[in-house]
DNA sequence: ATTTGTGCAAATCGTTTGCATCTGA
DNA sequence: TCAGATGCAAACGATTTGCACAAAT
């Protein structure tokens, strides 16, 4: 499955997500999402900003992972127990994790899985169900 | 799906899996296994067992729970991305998840989901696929 | 001018580690 | 005896927070 959102500008998303347009979210949304599906933690996403010569603090890609996700921008995965990967694409779909790599990646439309969606206890509702596909490198 | 290992003793459980039966262990393995299917955190075990005014150290806690991990007699399931849960029940099944609580429920056996299993990429194989349904309370 | 965002450093949370001391076989 | 286990406190990595300063409306 592919993001289906179309990259007008950065501008436009957060202009239409009511995000005050800053440099350094104006930045950070070019880099996540002008080149297509990814998955990223904030201390990559750190990285890129400094290799980019975009002055950003570690905080502050926290917060605007965040907002980004409050609004819908973004998906927060939780794949792995120690760190939080968060998806630029947000239409449903699952993941294959490859441990030991702490890799993500999108298990692809053709191959989805669910079937069956269980009946949650009384008094519960479904927010969303969760497949992870565990992978190991072949020996 | 209900805990199938028949629970002996801790003792005997101990001496199955080739661990030193000391006190802590002893004490944790009763905890843990003498009140059928349960998902703990550390935390929770460690507050557990100075209730029970059983003396050990929550680095022991940690230590025991993994050794018991690695000998199969517990698994460890990543629904959150905060804190590790280490479930009793180690046949294959899998999670409801109560956001906000912090809660982690089996999903019954006649629920179940799984139908396609995806194709892994070139060169990898599942070593697993976990399946976490994400609940809220209904309003 | 006012509101909102940002950077820094300190604080927090869950977890791990180093090392001296104990304990079970 | 002595390998293995435990406790403590310090170290750790990811994330959050408080607060002064800066930038967008």
């Amino acid at each position: 499955m592919s993001n289906h959102r179309p990259f007008a500008n950065a501008l436009e998303l957060l202009r239409a997500a009511k995000l005050r347009p800053t440099r350094q979210r104006l930045a950070l949304a070019k880099l996540l999402f002008e080149k297509g599906d990814r998955h990223v933690t904030a201390e990559q996403l750190h990285d890129e900003a400094v290799a980019a010569s975009i002055p950003v603090s570690l905080a502050t890609i926290y917060n605007t992972l965040h907002q980004f996700t409050e609004v819908g921008l973004l998906r927060q995965v939780a794949v792995d127990g120690s760190k939080a990967y968060f998806d630029t694409n947000v239409t449903a779909h699952h993941h294959f994790f490859v441990e030991g790599e702490d890799e993500v990646l999108d298990i692809p439309d053709a191959d989805v899985i669910v079937g069956k969606t269980p009946t949650p206890p009384e008094g519960f509702e479904i927010a969303r169900v969760d497949v992870v596909v565990r992978l190991r490198r072949k020996s």
